[in-house]
DNA sequence: CGCATTGTTGATCTATGTCAAGGACCGTGG
DNA sequence: CCACGGTCCTTGACATAGATCAACAATGCG
């Protein structure tokens, strides 16, 4: 955890940064951005960490550089929820305190931008951009948000897990191939996926499986996936709009 | 259906709704919400009526005065998700059209003020305090889907239904008695409930029953519940902060 | 080389979806 | 007033997807 920069190291900041260009970052001008960042701290924190808690709020807003962080809720039995995933680009503001609010941790090594809550108010209020980027980002999130509530809410586990690795090609690593086929960095463990689909660790694997033994996705390792029947793949999923 | 307002007749139309002092309408100012009224058009529908398809997207923008609409995605197995509930001073814009998005329909009677769409992108333009509370409903429309959402991943069909049940205080019909219980006008089809919480008439039907033999609930009729023992109507349900 | 983490596989059991039938209620028209 | 059809709700019988429990394999790390 760094201290805060000057003006002059900016630039420096949003220079490794995988996310310059989308999410909020991705609709801000320079010089805007500029001005941002030099109120920015940077931090790395390794996978799990705990980025804000759900009853006691969390005092920073954070802009993800590099990795991924999960929003997730636990119901009392235990079960984990996660609601949705910010990738490089996106923010997390600090999530309404108390009742019904999710916590915030890294589901991978992260880098993040953080910013005093103080600090960032007073930002939003000199940046009509920001506020802009934000209220376009919670559009957006809403609109995912509802695809997974469709998703969980419409489909069983096994086309939940389909239109999962279909969705993926657009968010996570995806590297394309000649003969059509591409393959897919699964970043996540499985279970983070198994509580993104509302299913279990064992369900997801034994899905997999059956997919590769029907020819629809090849398992090269747990974490590399080679997508190659996309037609059977997405079967009844259209309504995705995934091919 | 009846033609454009004039000025004059502006205060009118809000005069019945039931909606003025909640969700976007709750937030506008007299004046503000006078020159918007000026370009509504009101319009009534029965029940099941379709307000906007899913493909085709729509060319108004509405405002609930009385009644409840229900946006809605269908599998193509036929299974209907129930995404989300306006209810009076909510507004539906158009959905994003194409693939992923909803559809809208009434869910009961409804009241609506309409606007077309042209119409209402100059008033957006023009009212800031629109844009304000626009940009903050979809915050809170983010907020009810996150809950929808982990209700739907973390909880099963038993804890759902006691969920929504305890929930529906805050938006549907509800009349304490002075005993501490209190009554609910259910004013859904049990389908809809069903599509609401991912499951079926039948299950929706028979825990209902069952809630009933245990104590925590009478069912009045089928539309009006008596919600009696609180306590273990919430239970396990803690973290959604209903009593 | 242990030890921890992560993923896989098998056996079992249950909640709940599906199918099918019937009941309650309501408005319409004879 | 009653018969009719419609909608909405309830109940029963049955099948099964997938959760749970438990053990084990694979991988990586100190």
């Amino acid at each position: 955890m760094t201290a805060p920069l000057r003006n002059a190291e900016a630039a420096f900041v949003c220079a490794g940064c995988r996310g310059r260009n989308s999410g909020v970052c991705g609709s801000l001008s320079e010089g805007s951005l500029a001005r941002i960042c030099a109120s920015a701290q940077m931090v790395t924190l390794p996978a799990n960490a705990r980025v804000c808690e759900a009853e006691r709020g969390c005092s920073h807003f954070h802009l993800v550089q590099s990795g991924y962080l999960r929003m997730q809720s636990h119901s009392l039995s235990g079960r984990r929820q996660i609601l949705g995933v910010a990738r490089p680009g996106e923010s997390i503001g600090p999530p309404r305190r108390g009742v019904g609010g999710y916590e915030v941790e890294a589901a991978t090594p992260v880098r993040l931008c953080r910013f005093d809550r103080l600090t960032f108010e007073l930002l939003l209020h000199e940046e009509p951009e920001l506020r802009r980027a934000l209220c376009q980002q919670s559009q957006i999130w809403l609109e995912k948000t509802r695809r997974l509530t469709w998703v969980l809410g419409a489909l069983g586990s096994n086309a939940r897990l389909r239109a999962m690795l279909l969705l993926s090609r657009d968010w996570l690593p995806w590297q394309p191939l000649e003969d059509g086929t591409g393959v897919l960095s699964l970043d996540l463990p499985r279970q983070d996926i198994a509580d993104f689909l509302a299913t279990t660790q064992e369900t997801v694997s034994r899905l997999l499986h059956q997919f590769e033994d029907d020819g629809l996705i090849e398992i090269i390792n747990p974490r590399k996936i080679r997508l190659i029947d996309y037609e059977r793949l997405s079967e009844g999923l259209d309504v995705l709009g995934v091919a």
